[in-house]
DNA sequence: AGCGAAACCGACTCGCCAGTCGGTTTCGGG
DNA sequence: CCCGAAACCGACTGGCGAGTCGGTTTCGCT
């Protein structure tokens, strides 16, 4: 269970223009850091690509690794935010909402590439608590999912399978395409690459999608 | 179509004394830059666990890029080796020889830690030249079993799929459960792990296997 | 043995960049 | 309109670590 997800943002009083300001410090961190990679964007950069000056800059963030979790943990709000409404929209069948999960998840970050480039690599360059910091937003939408496979192979709706291990393949499939995508070394529009992938997930699960007239030319044989 | 793999090592003579140390600078900086990450290894940390000094060291290596290139080099090297004797072992099967490549590299992966945190995740932290190094990397192992799905395509041993993209899921699934795993957070052993994600994969294609007993082959004494 | 080159050493340099600090501007409330 | 605090500025510094270099050792060869 995906019980104590951090609580988001803490909003302490602040004046309008300091909270635009720390948008577009975010903003620009977020451009940067994707383009550039953690270690060789400067602080002195950020700042002037957001229109203020270094000092502007220490004055929303401590450090150069508060910014970069900021960054993180913004995304992760975003992402959190979109996965749970698709899967609320999606009712209650569990299949169902674990794709809409996913989709969610692809929509969002192939929306926004620099996002899904910090999140993938640069990670790690920020030291050890950044990194773990990563890890564990990832496992909250890998239990996520987990929670409704796990749903739906009690209801006898998938082959046998350790719902653990699949959503973390799932995740990883999502990954590793959006990546792909995101570096230019995958010709095909988003919108087939979602469906595709769509079709690769399910099958994966020995799942059959409950009575929608979904073209995908599969039927079901599993063997269990 | 992998046909221009780089050329792997260049061997340009060298006293045997010399070849040896090379060698402990490789492994000291492979386990260094997976324990602490490339910004924060320092070369005279590197240089010290190698039994050396730093100047020995910057005679091996010209700049600490060139060191992290060497070691990505000779890690593609092993899993390209690693990889074509398992698929020369799978017989002609390209559903069966898919499945050997990808047990390969999770065998090979699995077995040495450090060198999947390596290419997982410090490439990006050493500028974009590394970065697109391992992402070529990829490219040609997908572009392997891509062409094997390809031909069972063709041969109707699967559901019809986009072998590219489907090749690229395959790896990313592979991928994420190693590195979950080499992070502690898969609890399975790398056995029950590889038999599941087999699954997954060979459902994710609505292939039947072929039923046969048939073992992976990759054994090898532990010293690259 | 002894010479030249390959291999190795470690103190030093030097540029870079995260973080600091005293000062200035902007704003809200009274 | 005035005061105090919040927001912002940018020149400065301090340390860190990649890369250098003159010197020393080891080795292959004759």
């Amino acid at each position: 269970m995906p019980a104590d997800a951090p609580p988001a943002e803490i909003e302490t009083a602040r004046q309008p223009r300091a909270e635009a300001r720390r948008g577009d410090l975010l903003a620009a961190a977020t451009r940067l850091f994707a383009e550039r990679g953690y270690a060789a964007a400067g602080m002195d950069e950020i700042a002037r690509a957001a229109g203020t000056s270094k000092g502007g800059l220490y004055f929303h963030f401590p450090t150069k690794q508060a910014l970069l979790a900021a960054v993180i943990g913004r995304a992760a709000d975003l992402l959190r935010k979109r996965v749970a409404a698709a899967m609320a929209a999606a009712g209650d069948d569990p299949v169902a909402r674990s794709e809409a999960a996913l989709a969610a998840l692809f929509r969002t970050l192939t929306k926004h590439r620099p996002l899904s480039r910090v999140l993938a690599a640069e990670s790690v360059a920020a030291g050890p608590e950044v990194r773990e910091r990563v890890e564990r937003i990832e496992d909250e939408f890998v239990a996520l999912i987990a929670a409704e496979l796990r749903r739906a192979l009690d209801l006898g709706l998938t082959a046998p399978l350790d719902p653990e291990l699949a959503a973390r393949a799932w995740f990883g499939m999502v990954r590793a395409c959006i990546s792909a995508w995101a570096g230019g070394r995958i010709a095909a529009p988003p919108g087939e690459l979602e469906a595709e992938l769509r079709r690769l997930l399910i099958r994966s699960a020995g799942a059959m999608p409950p009575e929608r007239a979904d073209r995908g030319g599969d039927r079901c044989p599993d063997r269990p």
